[in-house]
DNA sequence: CGCTGCCATGGTAGCGCTAACATGTAGACC
DNA sequence: GGTCTACATGTTAGCGCTACCATGGCAGCG
């Protein structure tokens, strides 16, 4: 009867190609030399049989799988989402897969079992999502067996770590508001666990100290609306204030409420800078000034990074990605 | 010298135990008849060398992979994170993996080639992520190679859906605005590629319909808070106007805007709803009343279904997810 | 001209597991 | 007691691919 039901395998290559299965590998491979006429042989027989090379039996027989682990840290405030989105799109353009698993908690132990499933899929390297400190800990606890890289983490001793340059962000943030002219800057940051909360608030300290400026109040959030509200109550009721950052976007929102309510006008009489850029901050009233972060680039150079490590050729253990001040309208002159 | 450098393998635990492989292998997968000593025997030998089953031998030899892929729609306003990890919990609970492919359009061929992926990936059934119609259509052209189920997405023949009932959630809203008094309800309704926006606006026509009531307005916006607020201003414009329900919470969010700048007050004059129960709405000025959607039910019950059509034993093709009304400050009887 | 060395290719032997069949044992029933 | 059946286990043969070593051919060289 008609052609084969069955998906067409390497040997099929190999016959139609009028070659050893071996160098039918090779072509695929790319490995060692192979006679250009050869080559163009076996690439036309591969066409025509439209055949795919089976990612299990590669596995089994070269021990590499072209899977990349992502382990993902469930949170409702963090944008995990847009970082694994943009990792398996950059994976995909290097020819591999993505495995993912996600976290529950962040203990050592979770983070253990999430690498031991990683591997257990045969995960070539692995990508942590780790915006926590005691999820980076548990990372560096672990024994290297499978080559791993943390996103949005500060470059660690020991640790392959790619991240939004957090500390450059908050300094644009602050200076942004001092070139204004306003005398110092008040901050909501966000929780004490959060390496980013950390990243940004000694930053945004170091720029006033670096200034020569006194350093305002700084308000702890745990990252909601609400927490920039209640800080924003506090701020609003001293009347120095007139210049705040936030440390994301949705606690600035709080922030924009809570001026608005005590009737102090943004930004005539208070500005106001978020952190994130998401994608209602423009439309906030007033829309936001804020700091956006290519959290698609991070994804970008995560895999880039553990791809080089890898191949063994990592020539900098870390990636720092660059942030950008988005003015919009809650920023302007103090009164 | 020590112990095996190398992990130990089925063989290995043979011998430890006194069977053959094949017996293992039975135990392992509980299949067939093994008696109770011998399973017991086994099972210490397994515990006692830290076996773990290669998965790349298992996939070549038995075809089965225990490996689920997903499909997801890359886009910034639906919230595919949440499903996506509770797709995640919920394989790991059954035993198996994760691979994800993500759309950065949702044509045919994007589709097809996902799919296709996955298929390379051995994938044992795939969850598909398809707000948009078209991504629907896409899967309904394609070959069923490889079972699958359609997260969000309207029971259509032929398709195994899982689905928030949209409906249902729609309904509420607007009876829960009828029931306090409102002569009529208003609506902002999504886009009109989106499955969620269509189904969302027909059962609020139906609902009104039922009730004898005349339909309102229908203003479409695109999720934004942005597109909410221009439909607000709309609404506002109109002094009839005493009950909105908008499509989603960030829509919800501009009407409330809208409304305040016109002197309108929620909900002493108008009342609000939204749909989705995202994490800030609690949070807004009033506190939204809204729809809450189980997303992470979706994703437990997608892999439930897309398990059940691999064993071949499922009952019901279409699964739905019953929305719940959360009654917040939004909401009140007409002035 | 015979040796070395490199290149292109082939053969063989698995990787670790499971499907399919084969075997052996014990009880059931006439 | 013998055949039948059911169950517990073993044996064999791959799944589809790649590592490793072997082979043959040909240029370079003294």
């Amino acid at each position: 009867m008609s052609g084969p039901q069955r998906p067409p395998v390497l040997a099929d290559v190999a016959e139609r190609a009028g070659v050893s299965a071996m160098t039918v590998s090779r072509v695929l491979n790319g490995t060692a030399n192979v006679a250009e006429a050869t080559r163009t042989r076996v690439e036309q027989a591969v066409a025509d049989l439209g055949y795919r090379a089976n990612t299990a039996a590669r596995t089994l027989a070269g021990g590499r799988s072209r899977t990349l682990g992502v382990v993902g840290v469930e949170t409702p405030y963090y944008g995990p989402s847009s970082v694994v989105f943009a990792i398996e799109a950059a994976a995909r353009a290097s020819g591999h897969a993505v495995s993912l698993v996600s976290l529950q908690r962040t203990d050592a132990a979770e983070m253990r079992a999430a690498l031991d499933r990683l591997r257990l899929a045969h995960a070539d390297g692995v990508v942590v999502l780790a915006p926590i400190s005691a999820a980076v800990d548990a990372v560096a606890d672990l024994p290297p067996d499978v080559p791993h890289v943390i996103a949005s983490a500060d470059p660690t001793a020991g640790l392959a770590t790619v991240a939004i340059d957090q500390a450059a962000g908050a300094r644009l943030a602050t200076r942004h508001l001092l070139d204004l002219g306003h005398r110092t800057v008040h901050h909501v940051r966000g929780p004490r666990s959060w390496i980013d909360a950390g990243a940004r608030a000694s930053a945004w300290r170091r720029e006033l100290r670096d200034a020569g400026r006194p350093v305002g109040h700084c308000v702890t959030g745990d990252w909601s609306p609400h927490s920039g509200y209640e800080a924003g109550r506090r701020l609003a009721a001293d009347p120095d204030v007139t210049a705040v950052f936030a440390a994301n976007d949705q606690m600035a929102l709080g922030v924009l409420r809570a001026l608005h309510e005590a009737g102090r006008k943004v930004p005539d009489d208070v500005s106001v800078v978020g952190f994130d850029d998401t994608p209602e901050s423009a439309y906030y009233e007033p829309p936001l000034t804020t700091v956006r972060q290519d959290l698609r680039e991070v994804g970008r150079r995560s895999v880039e990074l553990v791809l080089a490590i890898i191949a063994g050729d990592a020539a900098e253990q870390h990636a720092s990605v660059a942030p950008e001040l988005v003015v919009r309208g809650s920023t302007a002159p103090p009164p």
